[in-house]
DNA sequence: GCATGTAGTTAATGCAGTTAACCTACAGTC
DNA sequence: GACTGTAGGTTAACTGCATTAACTACATGC
Protein backbone atom coordinates (compact mmCIF):
# COMPACT_ATOMS: atom_id res chain seq x y z
CA UNK A 1 0.00 0.00 0.00
CA UNK A 2 1.87 2.80 -0.93
CA UNK A 3 1.70 6.25 0.74
CA UNK A 4 -0.87 8.92 0.27
CA UNK A 5 1.80 11.89 0.65
CA UNK A 6 -0.74 13.80 3.42
CA UNK A 7 1.14 16.77 4.96
CA UNK A 8 -1.10 19.15 7.32
CA UNK A 9 -1.29 21.73 4.56
CA UNK A 10 -3.12 19.65 2.35
CA UNK A 11 -5.20 18.23 5.07
CA UNK A 12 -6.30 21.88 5.25
CA UNK A 13 -7.13 22.48 1.60
CA UNK A 14 -8.99 19.16 1.43
CA UNK A 15 -11.43 20.77 4.51
CA UNK A 16 -11.48 24.38 3.23
CA UNK A 17 -12.56 22.87 -0.14
CA UNK A 18 -14.79 20.52 1.57
CA UNK A 19 -16.59 23.07 4.06
CA UNK A 20 -17.03 25.29 0.94
CA UNK A 21 -19.35 22.34 -0.25
CA UNK A 22 -21.13 21.17 2.27
CA UNK A 23 -21.00 24.13 4.75
CA UNK A 24 -18.70 24.57 7.59
CA UNK A 25 -21.34 23.05 10.02
CA UNK A 26 -21.04 19.76 8.47
CA UNK A 27 -17.36 19.43 8.47
CA UNK A 28 -16.33 16.05 9.39
CA UNK A 29 -13.11 14.17 10.13
CA UNK A 30 -14.74 11.15 7.92
CA UNK A 31 -15.51 13.15 4.81
CA UNK A 32 -11.97 15.11 4.93
CA UNK A 33 -10.52 11.15 5.29
CA UNK A 34 -12.68 9.84 2.24
CA UNK A 35 -11.64 12.79 -0.18
CA UNK A 36 -8.03 12.05 0.52
CA UNK A 37 -8.19 8.74 0.31
CA UNK A 38 -7.75 7.69 3.24
CA UNK A 39 -8.59 6.33 6.48
CA UNK A 40 -10.12 8.84 9.22
CA UNK A 41 -7.30 8.32 12.04
CA UNK A 42 -4.34 9.30 9.29
CA UNK A 43 -5.26 12.80 9.52
CA UNK A 44 -4.34 12.99 13.23
CA UNK A 45 -0.56 12.32 11.84
CA UNK A 46 -1.11 15.83 10.76
CA UNK A 47 -3.66 17.58 12.76
CA UNK A 48 -4.49 17.25 16.49
CA UNK A 49 -8.02 17.47 16.47
CA UNK A 50 -11.38 18.66 14.64
CA UNK A 51 -11.12 21.75 16.31
CA UNK A 52 -7.17 22.30 15.49
CA UNK A 53 -8.27 21.52 11.50
CA UNK A 54 -11.27 24.10 11.61
CA UNK A 55 -8.58 26.34 13.29
CA UNK A 56 -6.36 25.82 10.32
CA UNK A 57 -9.04 26.35 7.79
CA UNK A 58 -9.83 29.28 9.75
CA UNK A 59 -6.39 30.78 9.40
CA UNK A 60 -5.90 29.77 5.45
CA UNK A 61 -9.31 31.31 4.83
CA UNK A 62 -8.46 34.57 6.70
CA UNK A 63 -4.96 35.12 4.91
CA UNK A 64 -6.54 34.41 1.47
CA UNK A 65 -9.37 36.80 2.44
CA UNK A 66 -6.96 39.32 3.14
CA UNK A 67 -5.45 39.17 -0.08
CA UNK A 68 -8.54 39.49 -1.96
CA UNK A 69 -9.52 42.65 -0.23
CA UNK A 70 -5.67 44.02 -0.40
CA UNK A 71 -5.72 43.43 -4.10
CA UNK A 72 -9.08 45.22 -5.20
CA UNK A 73 -8.00 48.13 -3.13
CA UNK A 74 -4.59 48.29 -4.52
CA UNK A 75 -4.15 51.17 -6.54
CA UNK A 76 -7.46 52.86 -5.87
CA UNK A 77 -9.04 55.17 -3.74
CA UNK A 78 -11.97 56.67 -2.16
CA UNK A 79 -15.54 55.76 -3.91
CA UNK A 80 -13.41 52.97 -5.78
CA UNK A 81 -11.51 51.54 -3.31
CA UNK A 82 -14.45 51.38 -1.31
CA UNK A 83 -16.87 49.91 -4.07
CA UNK A 84 -13.74 47.36 -5.56
CA UNK A 85 -12.68 46.22 -2.10
CA UNK A 86 -16.39 45.85 -0.61
CA UNK A 87 -16.92 43.94 -3.67
CA UNK A 88 -13.94 42.00 -3.60
CA UNK A 89 -15.24 40.57 -0.29
CA UNK A 90 -18.86 39.85 -0.67
CA UNK A 91 -16.91 37.56 -4.03
CA UNK A 92 -14.99 35.92 -1.53
CA UNK A 93 -17.65 35.09 0.65
CA UNK A 94 -20.11 33.87 -1.97
CA UNK A 95 -17.12 31.48 -3.76
CA UNK A 96 -16.22 30.32 -0.79
CA UNK A 97 -18.78 30.64 2.18
CA UNK A 98 -17.82 27.39 4.29
CA UNK A 99 -14.05 29.47 4.47
CA UNK A 100 -15.22 32.70 5.48
CA UNK A 101 -17.91 30.74 8.06
CA UNK A 102 -14.63 29.04 9.40
CA UNK A 103 -12.71 32.41 9.60
CA UNK A 104 -15.67 33.63 11.43
CA UNK A 105 -16.17 31.28 13.91
CA UNK A 106 -12.41 31.20 14.80
CA UNK A 107 -11.94 35.21 14.66
CA UNK A 108 -11.27 34.52 19.00
CA UNK A 109 -7.89 34.24 18.56
CA UNK A 110 -6.65 30.99 20.93
CA UNK A 111 -3.38 32.77 22.13
CA UNK A 112 -1.05 35.35 22.23
CA UNK A 113 0.59 34.26 19.35
CA UNK A 114 -2.11 32.56 17.31
CA UNK A 115 -1.79 32.88 13.07
CA UNK A 116 -4.84 34.26 12.75
CA UNK A 117 -4.16 37.39 14.54
CA UNK A 118 -1.72 38.61 11.76
CA UNK A 119 -4.53 37.62 9.17
CA UNK A 120 -7.16 39.13 10.95
CA UNK A 121 -4.78 42.73 11.16
CA UNK A 122 -4.58 42.32 7.66
CA UNK A 123 -7.88 42.61 6.90
CA UNK A 124 -8.47 45.49 9.26
CA UNK A 125 -5.58 47.15 8.17
CA UNK A 126 -6.73 47.18 4.18
CA UNK A 127 -9.89 48.52 5.10
CA UNK A 128 -8.30 50.91 7.49
CA UNK A 129 -6.24 52.09 4.85
CA UNK A 130 -9.09 52.56 2.23
CA UNK A 131 -10.70 54.81 4.90
CA UNK A 132 -8.29 57.27 5.04
CA UNK A 133 -9.04 58.22 1.58
CA UNK A 134 -11.95 59.81 2.77
CA UNK A 135 -9.67 61.74 5.11
CA UNK A 136 -11.98 61.30 8.14
CA UNK A 137 -11.62 63.09 11.78
CA UNK A 138 -8.91 60.68 13.15
CA UNK A 139 -11.76 60.25 16.27
CA UNK A 140 -14.13 58.94 13.85
CA UNK A 141 -11.86 56.54 11.69
CA UNK A 142 -12.40 53.89 14.64
CA UNK A 143 -16.27 53.94 14.17
CA UNK A 144 -16.66 54.37 10.86
CA UNK A 145 -14.32 51.21 10.41
CA UNK A 146 -16.64 49.09 12.93
CA UNK A 147 -19.57 50.46 10.82
CA UNK A 148 -17.79 49.64 7.92
CA UNK A 149 -16.97 46.18 9.40
CA UNK A 150 -20.47 45.69 10.31
CA UNK A 151 -22.65 46.41 7.21
CA UNK A 152 -20.14 43.98 5.02
CA UNK A 153 -19.69 41.36 7.24
CA UNK A 154 -23.76 41.60 8.09
CA UNK A 155 -24.97 41.85 4.49
CA UNK A 156 -22.75 39.12 3.39
CA UNK A 157 -23.57 36.51 5.96
CA UNK A 158 -27.41 37.18 5.61
CA UNK A 159 -27.06 36.81 1.75
CA UNK A 160 -24.75 33.01 2.61
CA UNK A 161 -27.94 32.50 4.77
CA UNK A 162 -30.69 32.98 2.38
CA UNK A 163 -31.96 35.55 4.37
CA UNK A 164 -32.39 38.25 1.57
CA UNK A 165 -36.11 36.56 0.53
CA UNK A 166 -37.58 39.54 -1.61
CA UNK A 167 -37.28 39.21 -5.50
CA UNK A 168 -35.38 42.42 -5.20
CA UNK A 169 -31.87 42.36 -6.86
CA UNK A 170 -29.91 41.70 -4.38
CA UNK A 171 -26.70 43.12 -6.45
CA UNK A 172 -28.84 46.70 -6.70
CA UNK A 173 -29.07 46.15 -2.79
CA UNK A 174 -25.51 45.95 -2.52
CA UNK A 175 -24.44 48.83 -4.72
CA UNK A 176 -26.38 50.66 -3.59
CA UNK A 177 -25.85 49.98 -0.15
CA UNK A 178 -21.75 50.94 -1.00
CA UNK A 179 -23.12 54.10 -2.85
CA UNK A 180 -24.96 55.28 0.78
CA UNK A 181 -21.91 55.10 2.81
CA UNK A 182 -19.62 56.59 0.15
CA UNK A 183 -22.23 59.62 0.24
CA UNK A 184 -22.00 59.31 3.82
CA UNK A 185 -18.36 59.28 4.28
CA UNK A 186 -17.74 62.03 1.69
CA UNK A 187 -20.26 63.99 3.68
CA UNK A 188 -18.26 63.55 6.83
CA UNK A 189 -15.48 65.15 5.11
CA UNK A 190 -16.74 68.16 3.61
CA UNK A 191 -19.52 69.18 6.06
CA UNK A 192 -17.55 69.54 9.41
CA UNK A 193 -19.31 67.53 11.59
CA UNK A 194 -18.75 67.68 15.16
CA UNK A 195 -16.47 65.07 15.99
CA UNK A 196 -17.42 62.03 18.40
CA UNK B 1 -40.84 9.23 41.68
CA UNK B 2 -43.00 12.26 41.29
CA UNK B 3 -43.33 13.76 38.10
CA UNK B 4 -41.70 16.31 36.24
CA UNK B 5 -44.20 18.06 34.66
CA UNK B 6 -42.53 18.91 31.35
CA UNK B 7 -43.91 20.20 28.44
CA UNK B 8 -42.94 21.59 24.44
CA UNK B 9 -42.52 24.67 26.05
CA UNK B 10 -41.62 24.45 29.51
CA UNK B 11 -38.05 22.36 27.55
CA UNK B 12 -37.61 24.86 25.02
CA UNK B 13 -37.54 27.83 27.86
CA UNK B 14 -35.05 25.58 29.84
CA UNK B 15 -33.08 25.29 26.66
CA UNK B 16 -33.51 29.00 25.93
CA UNK B 17 -31.78 29.92 29.28
CA UNK B 18 -29.19 27.59 28.86
CA UNK B 19 -28.23 28.65 25.23
CA UNK B 20 -27.86 32.38 26.67
CA UNK B 21 -25.22 30.61 29.34
CA UNK B 22 -23.36 28.19 27.33
CA UNK B 23 -23.09 29.50 24.04
CA UNK B 24 -25.75 27.83 21.11
CA UNK B 25 -23.01 25.67 20.29
CA UNK B 26 -22.44 23.83 23.27
CA UNK B 27 -26.33 23.32 23.28
CA UNK B 28 -27.20 19.53 24.12
CA UNK B 29 -29.42 17.49 25.46
CA UNK B 30 -28.05 16.56 28.66
CA UNK B 31 -27.53 19.87 30.08
CA UNK B 32 -30.85 20.33 29.13
CA UNK B 33 -32.40 17.40 31.04
CA UNK B 34 -29.84 17.84 33.85
CA UNK B 35 -31.10 21.97 34.57
CA UNK B 36 -34.55 20.43 34.45
CA UNK B 37 -33.54 17.40 36.75
CA UNK B 38 -34.56 14.47 34.74
CA UNK B 39 -32.74 11.94 32.48
CA UNK B 40 -32.14 12.89 28.69
CA UNK B 41 -34.13 10.33 27.08
CA UNK B 42 -37.46 12.48 29.24
CA UNK B 43 -37.26 15.38 26.55
CA UNK B 44 -37.91 13.14 23.78
CA UNK B 45 -41.40 12.41 25.04
CA UNK B 46 -41.82 16.92 24.48
CA UNK B 47 -39.16 17.45 21.36
CA UNK B 48 -38.39 15.17 18.51
CA UNK B 49 -34.60 15.84 18.46
CA UNK B 50 -31.84 18.55 19.19
CA UNK B 51 -32.54 19.92 15.76
CA UNK B 52 -36.14 20.58 16.47
CA UNK B 53 -35.44 21.66 20.16
CA UNK B 54 -33.02 24.42 18.94
CA UNK B 55 -36.01 25.28 16.33
CA UNK B 56 -37.87 25.56 18.59
CA UNK B 57 -35.56 28.32 20.75
CA UNK B 58 -35.18 29.83 17.35
CA UNK B 59 -38.99 30.45 17.46
CA UNK B 60 -39.03 31.46 20.98
CA UNK B 61 -36.02 33.84 20.68
CA UNK B 62 -37.50 35.39 17.19
CA UNK B 63 -41.17 36.52 18.70
CA UNK B 64 -39.42 37.72 21.97
CA UNK B 65 -36.89 39.63 19.83
CA UNK B 66 -40.00 40.70 17.35
CA UNK B 67 -41.89 42.05 20.70
CA UNK B 68 -38.37 44.15 21.78
CA UNK B 69 -37.92 46.28 18.56
CA UNK B 70 -41.76 46.46 18.07
CA UNK B 71 -42.03 47.71 21.36
CA UNK B 72 -39.11 50.22 21.13
CA UNK B 73 -40.49 51.96 17.48
CA UNK B 74 -43.79 52.12 19.43
CA UNK B 75 -44.71 55.97 19.27
CA UNK B 76 -41.84 57.25 17.86
CA UNK B 77 -40.67 58.16 14.17
CA UNK B 78 -37.68 59.54 12.59
CA UNK B 79 -34.82 59.29 14.29
CA UNK B 80 -35.56 58.38 17.16
CA UNK B 81 -37.37 55.30 16.06
CA UNK B 82 -34.16 54.16 14.86
CA UNK B 83 -32.03 54.67 17.57
CA UNK B 84 -34.76 53.51 19.61
CA UNK B 85 -35.22 50.02 17.42
CA UNK B 86 -31.33 49.72 17.22
CA UNK B 87 -30.88 49.59 20.68
CA UNK B 88 -33.58 47.26 21.55
CA UNK B 89 -31.75 45.11 18.95
CA UNK B 90 -28.36 44.91 19.95
CA UNK B 91 -29.37 45.34 23.90
CA UNK B 92 -31.71 42.13 23.33
CA UNK B 93 -28.43 39.82 21.58
CA UNK B 94 -26.32 41.19 24.22
CA UNK B 95 -28.73 39.27 27.00
CA UNK B 96 -29.60 36.56 24.96
CA UNK B 97 -26.83 36.01 22.72
CA UNK B 98 -27.78 32.16 23.05
CA UNK B 99 -31.16 33.11 21.37
CA UNK B 100 -29.96 35.13 18.84
CA UNK B 101 -27.27 32.79 17.63
CA UNK B 102 -29.99 30.28 17.41
CA UNK B 103 -32.64 31.97 15.60
CA UNK B 104 -29.62 33.31 13.05
CA UNK B 105 -29.44 29.37 12.95
CA UNK B 106 -32.71 28.72 12.28
CA UNK B 107 -33.94 31.88 9.56
CA UNK B 108 -33.87 29.49 6.70
CA UNK B 109 -37.40 28.18 6.97
CA UNK B 110 -38.02 24.19 6.90
CA UNK B 111 -41.04 24.48 5.24
CA UNK B 112 -44.58 26.81 4.22
CA UNK B 113 -45.57 26.31 7.64
CA UNK B 114 -42.65 26.60 9.86
CA UNK B 115 -43.89 29.01 12.88
CA UNK B 116 -40.37 31.11 12.13
CA UNK B 117 -41.88 32.95 9.45
CA UNK B 118 -44.22 35.10 11.06
CA UNK B 119 -41.99 35.78 13.46
CA UNK B 120 -39.60 37.26 11.22
CA UNK B 121 -42.18 38.81 9.17
CA UNK B 122 -42.97 40.76 12.31
CA UNK B 123 -39.30 41.64 12.74
CA UNK B 124 -39.05 42.94 9.34
CA UNK B 125 -42.27 44.78 9.37
CA UNK B 126 -41.02 46.20 12.09
CA UNK B 127 -38.12 47.83 10.67
CA UNK B 128 -40.04 48.61 7.35
CA UNK B 129 -42.24 50.59 9.20
CA UNK B 130 -39.42 52.89 10.98
CA UNK B 131 -38.01 53.66 7.62
CA UNK B 132 -41.72 54.89 6.17
CA UNK B 133 -41.06 57.58 8.61
CA UNK B 134 -37.95 58.93 6.31
CA UNK B 135 -40.23 58.83 3.27
CA UNK B 136 -38.47 57.20 1.28
CA UNK B 137 -39.06 56.66 -2.60
CA UNK B 138 -40.54 53.22 -2.83
CA UNK B 139 -37.77 51.84 -5.08
CA UNK B 140 -35.09 52.25 -2.69
CA UNK B 141 -36.91 51.16 0.35
CA UNK B 142 -35.45 47.44 -0.15
CA UNK B 143 -32.51 48.19 -0.13
CA UNK B 144 -32.84 51.01 2.96
CA UNK B 145 -33.85 47.52 4.68
CA UNK B 146 -31.99 45.26 3.59
CA UNK B 147 -28.90 47.88 4.62
CA UNK B 148 -30.24 48.40 8.36
CA UNK B 149 -30.70 44.34 8.48
CA UNK B 150 -26.76 44.51 7.55
CA UNK B 151 -25.64 46.65 9.72
CA UNK B 152 -27.72 45.66 12.80
CA UNK B 153 -27.28 42.17 12.58
CA UNK B 154 -23.05 42.54 11.46
CA UNK B 155 -22.81 44.85 14.59
CA UNK B 156 -24.42 42.67 16.85
CA UNK B 157 -22.55 39.44 15.78
CA UNK B 158 -19.05 40.57 15.88
CA UNK B 159 -19.78 42.69 19.16
CA UNK B 160 -21.22 39.01 21.23
CA UNK B 161 -18.04 37.53 19.18
CA UNK B 162 -15.53 39.73 20.62
CA UNK B 163 -14.80 41.28 17.53
CA UNK B 164 -14.19 44.58 18.31
CA UNK B 165 -10.98 44.68 20.13
CA UNK B 166 -9.41 47.67 19.78
CA UNK B 167 -10.44 49.98 23.73
CA UNK B 168 -12.33 52.28 21.85
CA UNK B 169 -15.96 52.11 23.07
CA UNK B 170 -18.13 50.58 21.33
CA UNK B 171 -21.12 52.22 22.84
CA UNK B 172 -19.74 55.16 21.10
CA UNK B 173 -19.05 53.43 17.98
CA UNK B 174 -23.14 52.14 18.36
CA UNK B 175 -24.47 55.57 18.41
CA UNK B 176 -21.99 57.05 15.87
CA UNK B 177 -23.46 54.61 13.07
CA UNK B 178 -26.80 55.02 13.89
CA UNK B 179 -26.31 58.69 13.25
CA UNK B 180 -24.66 58.00 10.06
CA UNK B 181 -27.50 56.29 8.88
CA UNK B 182 -29.85 58.77 10.07
CA UNK B 183 -28.04 61.05 8.85
CA UNK B 184 -27.62 59.29 5.04
CA UNK B 185 -31.46 58.61 5.38
CA UNK B 186 -32.49 62.09 5.96
CA UNK B 187 -30.56 63.38 3.02
CA UNK B 188 -32.24 60.55 0.81
CA UNK B 189 -35.47 62.11 1.50
CA UNK B 190 -34.36 65.50 1.18
CA UNK B 191 -32.15 65.02 -1.93
CA UNK B 192 -33.70 64.10 -5.07
CA UNK B 193 -31.32 61.37 -5.45
CA UNK B 194 -31.77 59.44 -8.72
CA UNK B 195 -34.20 56.22 -7.95
CA UNK B 196 -32.58 52.86 -8.11
C1' DG C 1 -61.21 0.54 42.73
C1' DC C 2 -59.61 -0.23 38.08
C1' DA C 3 -58.21 0.29 33.15
C1' DT C 4 -55.53 3.04 30.26
C1' DG C 5 -52.54 6.19 28.38
C1' DT C 6 -48.58 8.91 29.03
C1' DA C 7 -44.37 10.87 31.46
C1' DG C 8 -40.56 9.20 32.93
C1' DT C 9 -36.93 5.46 33.76
C1' DT C 10 -33.16 2.16 32.54
C1' DA C 11 -30.92 -0.38 28.94
C1' DA C 12 -29.33 -0.70 24.36
C1' DT C 13 -27.88 1.12 19.65
C1' DG C 14 -25.23 3.88 16.44
C1' DC C 15 -22.26 7.22 14.96
C1' DA C 16 -18.35 10.52 15.08
C1' DG C 17 -14.13 11.94 17.28
C1' DT C 18 -10.28 10.23 19.25
C1' DT C 19 -6.56 7.00 21.02
C1' DA C 20 -3.79 2.65 21.12
C1' DA C 21 -1.33 -0.88 19.01
C1' DC C 22 0.65 -2.30 15.18
C1' DC C 23 2.76 -2.51 10.50
C1' DT C 24 5.27 -1.05 6.61
C1' DA C 25 6.95 2.11 3.08
C1' DC C 26 10.60 5.14 2.57
C1' DA C 27 15.27 7.77 3.82
C1' DG C 28 19.63 7.69 5.20
C1' DT C 29 23.82 4.87 6.40
C1' DC C 30 27.33 1.17 5.83
C1' DG D 1 22.34 -3.20 -2.21
C1' DA D 2 21.08 -4.84 2.66
C1' DC D 3 20.12 -2.56 7.37
C1' DT D 4 17.72 0.17 10.32
C1' DG D 5 15.00 3.84 12.33
C1' DT D 6 11.23 6.73 11.86
C1' DA D 7 7.11 8.58 10.30
C1' DG D 8 2.74 7.84 7.79
C1' DG D 9 -0.70 4.78 7.51
C1' DT D 10 -3.81 0.80 9.07
C1' DT D 11 -7.11 -1.77 12.09
C1' DA D 12 -9.19 -2.23 16.55
C1' DA D 13 -10.80 -0.29 20.63
C1' DC D 14 -12.81 3.50 23.58
C1' DT D 15 -15.77 7.50 24.59
C1' DG D 16 -19.45 10.74 24.58
C1' DC D 17 -23.67 12.08 22.87
C1' DA D 18 -27.98 11.67 20.30
C1' DT D 19 -31.43 8.63 19.74
C1' DT D 20 -34.52 4.44 20.30
C1' DA D 21 -36.53 0.33 22.68
C1' DA D 22 -38.47 -1.78 26.48
C1' DC D 23 -40.34 -1.18 30.62
C1' DT D 24 -42.62 1.06 34.95
C1' DA D 25 -45.57 3.90 37.50
C1' DC D 26 -48.37 7.93 38.14
C1' DA D 27 -52.70 10.04 37.26
C1' DT D 28 -56.99 10.51 35.34
C1' DG D 29 -61.87 8.69 33.40
C1' DC D 30 -65.21 5.20 34.32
Amino acid sequence: MPRAGLTALSVTEAGAALVDEVGFQNLSMGLVAERLGVKTPALYKHVTSQADLAHRIAVLAMGEFADAIRDAIQGRAGSDALAAGAQAMRAYVREHPGRYAAGDAASRPTGPDDPIIPAVERVIASWAAMLRGYHLDPGQEIHALRMLRSVLHGFSTLEAAGGFQIDASVDDSFTWMIDFLDRGLRDITTSSAPAS
